[in-house]
DNA sequence: ATGTAATTGTCAAAAAATTATCAGGCACAC
DNA sequence: GTGTGCCTGATAATTTTTTGACAATTACAT
């Protein structure tokens, strides 16, 4: 369905945005919008939001723009919401079962179908409609229920075995929250590392010149 | 300090990286490295590390390579670690909550120094070391504390008009955590906006088309 | 001391991404 | 139906980012 086999990182990564605005346009009952309002809206220029788009085909129509909720619809099918990829989350600590409960999955593609935590004494506790289970049971929950995608809250020192071990067992992608940056050697292994961390230090950088930003002449010793 | 005023975001973007590589390698007590290792080691070019850092001035030495303390600690004041910004966090739900407990904000130039939720059965409940307030303590908090950062972790309705009510307070920067795109108008506000949604779309997107990377002539029915 | 191997910083080249331009085509008014 | 204005898709130009190349410099062994 691709015009062409490779889609630059770059457009990827603008795809989930696309679809985040198209349904909100969705809900306030636009029914068409051109790339020119799209892109007053989503702060882009039209020409990026057409060439995009073109990535994948000619969604819209000469003299009319984009029907909204065909544009969603087909950017979704794209992206693959319409998947329901088996997904399964280890380390139900405060972040993993904030994860858990915050982020709507399915609407995203995947079915989180099992909790997982070393500590016993989070193993039985509810969490977003599941049950926390005990690492030990993994292995067999994997060759039970072959989830395809794993979402990893868990210690830094950990994660690149429990990963090894997952992909032993089938899992094909990971959702990486740990303070690590994990690599798989194994081909055709997707890995999604998120450094909250990393996005925070971004924004005191970014306030921390903020402040001496066209005046950048040694200034110092006024804030400090 | 910095060579040239402008920085490109994608060096920014790349800088904490940097960091947390080099903090690694100073536990494991590596004195220096070279740009090739650095770049072995992180999966990059030789080359780019060298650009990057060239950005804020010549680090290295030649013949011997980058000693790795001495890197770490001029990366972390270009960051601005050493600074701690008074940030407060909106919403402390599921989210807020394991974001307090779970982000080291000290480390990364932030100094987390009140929690605040519109529920009132949240008040008065320590999480991170801090006791969540009610939102209506929230004006005068600021008044009296001045943060200059604020995360937030608010359903999207809120978001903007919080956002803009945290401006007049002072606050300059957002990092925001609910499922929409803040932008401030007023300059000078700083804005990271997290959409884990868009980063496990992406994922999606990857496992999807994975399976028929090289192979992407209409093979469908198979897995539907 | 001297030579060799290693490594940076810088500049140039290449690649990638973004933006501008425009012919062609469609919607819509009349 | 016809004309006008709008908008896309494609291509070209521009800008940005990444990679490559190399002279200059240093460490280190002998």
């Amino acid at each position: 369905m691709s015009k062409n086999g490779t889609v630059s990182a770059s457009v990827i990564k603008r795809l989930p945005r696309y679809y985040r605005f198209l349904g909100e346009l969705i809900k306030q009952g636009t029914e068409r919008i051109s790339s020119r309002e799209l892109a007053a809206l989503m702060k882009l220029t039209a020409s990026q939001i057409r060439q995009d788009l073109n990535c994948f085909g000619g969604f819209g129509q000469q003299g009319y723009g984009y029907n909204v909720e065909e544009l969603h619809t087909q950017i979704g099918r794209i992206l693959g919401v319409d998947r329901k990829f088996s997904t399964i989350l280890i380390g139900a600590g405060n972040l993993g079962r904030a994860i858990a409960s915050h982020i709507n999955f399915e609407s995203r593609g995947c079915l989180l179908i099992g909790m997982f935590d070393s500590n016993p004494k989070m193993t039985g506790k509810a969490v977003a409609g599941s049950t926390v289970r005990h690492t030990d049971e993994l292995e067999f929950f994997c060759r039970t229920h072959k989830p395809e995608v794993a979402v990893l809250c868990i210690p830094k020192d950990n994660t690149q075995a429990i990963a090894e071990q997952l992909v032993g067992l089938g899992v094909k992608a990971f959702w990486n929250f740990s303070h690590y940056d994990l690599s798989v050697d194994h081909e055709n292994i997707v890995v999604e590392n998120v450094h909250l961390g990393d996005s925070l230090l971004t924004l005191t950088y970014r306030v921390n010149h903020l402040l001496h930003s066209d005046d950048e002449q040694e200034q110092k010793d006024k804030t400090e």
